[in-house]
RNA sequence: UCCCCGAUAGCUCAAUGGUAGAGCGAGCGGCUGUUAACCGCUAGGUUGUAGGUUCGAGUCCUACUCGGGGAGCCA
C-alpha cells in the first residue's frame, strides 16, 4: 500500500488506499464504537483525520491509549468525511504504534496553550506545535524562493568563507577561532599571545559578513549573492538579534544605488507574493492566530512602490513631526529606533527606503557622495536602509567606494590600516566598476512573513548571549 | 551592557508577614461522528538559586541565574 504524505492525500481522490505515517495530535473517542485521531507528519498546516473503529484487533489494547505525541501507521481508505471540519479522512484498516510517549503528563508539547518563551527552552518539541511547524515550513519557502529569485535573474550563489581571518570587516564584534589552550595559550618573547602558532597562524574569527568577500566574485561574475550563516558576538538582548543569524547578501556590478535599492525591493515583493501562493496554508494561519490583518499587509506593500526618500529629507519629517521623541533628531546623528519606526509605520506607513546618509555614520566601503547632494550640509555616502513596520532596518546597503583614492581615504580617516585590505584594493586596481550590494536579514525577513514577535522563534535553535542549548 | 517588570503544580496564573489554591494539561470513569468538546473523580509542590531580617517568609532585604518589555549595537 502507498505511503502517502498527509499534504497528498488530503488532495487524493475518494477512495483511495494509502498509508500514512506521523504524530498524533489529539485522540477523541466516541461511544458509538470509534476514536477520531489528528494524525499530522508536518508536511502541511492541517493533519488529516484517522478514523480507528473498535473492532480493530489493538483498539483496546493501543488505540485508546494513544495520545498527543505519539508515532504511529495508519493504513486504510480515505473517504468522505460524516463529520464537519475535513472533507476526506481516512477510514483505518491498520493503525500500528511506532513509538509511544513515555509520561504523557510531563510531555512539555502537550495538548494546550503554551507560551512561546516556554516552547522555546523545549527548541527540540516545538516544531511539533501548530506555530512552529508554520514557521518552519515558511523558512523553508523563503529560503527556496531566495534561491529562485536570483537564479532567474542570473546570479550566482557564492559560497563565502565562514572563517575570516582578516580582522578588517568591521561590522561588530567577532567569535574567536582558535585551537590555542585557553589556559596556557603559546606566548611571543613579549608575552603576548602568540597567534603564529595557532591554527591559521594569525587571528580569526567567524564571519560577520560576507561582503567583503562577494564582491571579488561580483566584480568577475556581475550579479552575485551569499547566503549563509552570520555571527556577531555583540551583548545584543533585544527581540530582533541573534548570535548566530543567516543573511543574504546580492552584489551587482555596473550599478548604482538605485539599482541596489530596486534590487532589494523587487526581491522583497517577490518573495512575499511567492509565500503567499506557496505557503497560503499556514500563512492563513498566522494571519488568524499570531497577527490579524497580516496578509492584508502584505498585499499592500507587494502593490506599493516603496517610499524612496534621502536622509536629511528624513531628518526634516522628524523634526516637524508633532510627535515627541525621547533622542532629539540632528542632522548628522543616526536614526533610531523610535524615529525609524515614526517614518514607516505613522508617517508613511509602509516600507520606507533611507538614502545618502552622513559618511561619519557610516561604513569606509560606501561610495562617497558629490558635495551637496539631496541639499545635505555635511558630506554624505550612497546607503540605504529598508524600514518596516513593525520590525524596523530590515535590509541595509550601499554603493560602494570604486575609485581607490577616495577609498584610501576613508580608510585613513577611520584610522584602519590599508595593507589589511590589499585584495580589496586591488578590485579598485584592476578594472574597477560601480557596484552595490545590501545585506538582508533572513530571520527578519520571517519574522515581518509571520508576525513572530521574537526573532528566537523564526530560527530552529536560536543562539544569544548565554544561549545556546541545543 | 543599561532601565523597568517578573519567576509558585507538567503549563498559565491566584494566595493582607500566619493551614499553598484554581483553570488547562495528564490518568480513570460517564456522555457524544468527535474535532479549542462537555460532566465527574484522582494524582500532582524543597514557591528559580544562595544568603539575610523575623516568633513565623511564597510574601520583606541582598546577590546571582533565567525570562519579558524598552534602549544601545545592527541584519
Amino acid at each position: 500500500m502507498d505511503w502517502l504524505k498527509i499534504k497528498d492525500a488530503a488532495q487524493a481522490p475518494v477512495g483511495t488506499r494509502c498509508t500514512l505515517k506521523g504524530w498524533v495530535r489529539t485522540r477523541r473517542d466516541s461511544k458509538a464504537g470509534l476514536s477520531f485521531i489528528d494524525l499530522n507528519d508536518g508536511t502541511a498546516f492541517q493533519g488529516l483525520q484517522v478514523v480507528a473503529k473498535s473492532d480493530l484487533p489493538n483498539y483496546e489494547s493501543e488505540i485508546l491509549h494513544l495520545g498527543t505525541g505519539c508515532a504511529i501507521e495508519a493504513e486504510g481508505e480515505l473517504v468522505e468525511s460524516k463529520g464537519k471540519g475535513q472533507s476526506v479522512e481516512l477510514q483505518a484498516s491498520a493503525v500500528r504504534v511506532v513509538g509511544l510517549v513515555d509520561d504523557p503528563d510531563t510531555y512539555p508539547a502537550s495538548a494546550k496553550r503554551h507560551t512561546f518563551e516556554y516552547l522555546r527552552e523545549q527548541a527540540h518539541l516545538r516544531v511539533r506545535t501548530n506555530t512552529f511547524g508554520a514557521v518552519a515550513r515558511v523558512r523553508h519557502a523563503l529560503a527556496v524562493g531566495i534561491h529562485r529569485f536570483f537564479d532567474e535573474r542570473d546570479f550566482f550563489y557564492v559560497h563565502t568563507p565562514i572563517i575570516t581571518a582578516s580582522d578588517a570587516e568591521g561590522a561588530g564584534e567577532m567569535f574567536r577561532v582558535s585551537t590555542l589552550d585557553m589556559h596556557n595559550p603559546a606566548r611571543t618573547p613579549e608575552g603576548e599571545v602568540d597567534y603564529n602558532k595557532d591554527f591559521f597562524g594569525r587571528e580569526a574569527n567567524l564571519t560577520v559578513s560576507g561582503q567583503l568577500n562577494v564582491e571579488t566574485y561580483c566584480c568577475a561574475l556581475s550579479r552575485v549573492y551569499t547566503f549563509g550563516p552570520t555571527f556577531r558576538a555583540e551583548n545584543s538582548n533585544t527581540s530582533r538579534h541573534l548570535a548566530e543569524f543567516w543573511m543574504i547578501e546580492p552584489e551587482i556590478a555596473f550599478a548604482d544605488l538605485n539599482d541596489d535599492a530596486q534590487l532589494a525591493e523587487d526581491m522583497l515583493k517577490y518573495l512575499f507574493d511567492d509565500l503567499l501562493t506557496r505557503r497560503a496554508d499556514d500563512m492563513a494561519f498566522f494571519n488568524e492566530r499570531i497577527e490579524p490583518g497580516l496578509i492584508d499587509r502584505l498585499k499592500h506593500v507587494i502593490e506599493k512602490p516603496f517610499r524612496r526618500l534621502p536622509y536629511t529629507e528624513a531628518v526634516e519629517i522628524l523634526k516637524n513631526a508633532k510627535k515627541s521623541f525621547e533622542f532629539p533628531v540632528e542632522w548628522g546623528s543616526d536614526l533610531q529606533s523610535e524615529h525609524e519606526r515614526y517614518l514607516t509605520e505613522e508617517h508613511f506607513k509602509q516600507p520606507v527606503v533611507v538614502i545618502n546618509y552622513p559618511k561619519k555614520i557610516k561604513a569606509f566601503y560606501m561610495r562617497l557622495n558629490d558635495a551637496g547632494t539631496d541639499g545635505a550640509p555635511e558630506e554624505t555616502v550612497a546607503a540605504m536602509d529598508i524600514l518596516v513596520p513593525g520590525i524596523g532596518e530590515i535590509v541595509g546597503g550601499s554603493q560602494r567606494e570604486e575609485r581607490l583614492d577616495v577609498l584610501d581615504r576613508r580608510i585613513e580617516e577611520m584610522g584602519l590600516i590599508k595593507d589589511d585590505y590589499w585584495w580589496y584594493r586591488d578590485l579598485r586596481r584592476y578594472g574597477t566598476v560601480p557596484h552595490a550590494g545590501f545585506g538582508l536579514g533572513f530571520e527578519r525577513l520571517i519574522q515581518f512573513c509571520t508576525g513572530m514577535q521574537n526573532i528566537r522563534d523564526v530560527i530552529p535553535f536560536p543562539r544569544a548571549p548565554r544561549q545556546a542549548d541545543f
